[in-house]
DNA sequence: AACAAATTGTAGTTTAGTTACAAAAATAAG
DNA sequence: CTTATTTTTGTAACTAAACTACAATTTGTT
């Protein structure tokens, strides 16, 4: 494991990451996008918040967010939003792949 | 750039990652700190949310969460409250560095 | 115009968080 | 062991944030 890995290492902890979900309110600070349109995409199936058992609060992960993002550029670049979803479904496959593999990196034991 | 560089800066976007802010209830399952205990550590100082106005609520970000769980670890070494909260403030002036220049490292346009 | 897709409004309710008290444990000092 | 200090915990009364479940409006298509 070279230097910058090691940096890398002691300053990211994915874990962490991982467990840092923010309420819809904030998502909606972040994005700019409404909650009420939030909610609106979760019912789509355009999203998937964390959000447990019924009658609790959504909660929203890292990459939840980035998707938001992502969803709302197709959006203003003239999609519908179901050509967005699916455009962006494709995008997350590879983010998550890659997010998966960055932890592995990140959390693994010294060689 | 290398290509390690290029596959970090597409996945880990760290302006999202400093705007996510989780609540103190959050923080409590994440940490298994009491709520109560949170708030008194930031009455002591040892901690700064995002709360902005009075009145408001707690936020608080990657680097703050971080700072608690070195926290809690202390304590549990032996440590003071205010031993613990000193040697803490050390190490986490070295990773704000980190964390800063690792934000350049992500951000910079291409070379 | 007529239909469907997408977004927005809101009343009434639940959940999460706040402050400002005080009390109880735990630790250190005399 | 007693007193003082630090640290942690409890909780009542209140405010802020989020939820659901309606419906209405706006926007885009045929």
């Amino acid at each position: 494991m070279n230097e910058k890995d090691q940096n890398l290492k002691a300053l990211l902890d994915v874990d962490l990451l991982k467990k840092l979900v923010v309420g819809i309110g904030e998502v909606s600070k972040i994005t700019g996008i409404p909650t009420r349109k939030i909610r609106y995409w979760e019912e789509k199936g355009a999203i998937q918040s964390e959000s447990g058992a019924e009658g609790s609060t959504r909660r929203y992960n890292y990459l939840n967010v980035k998707k938001m993002l992502l969803i709302q550029e197709m959006i203003d670049e003239g999609f519908t939003l179901d050509a967005a979803i699916k455009k962006v479904e494709k995008r997350m496959v590879t983010l998550n792949e890659a997010f998966r593999k960055l932890a592995d990196t990140v959390q693994d034991t010294d060689e």
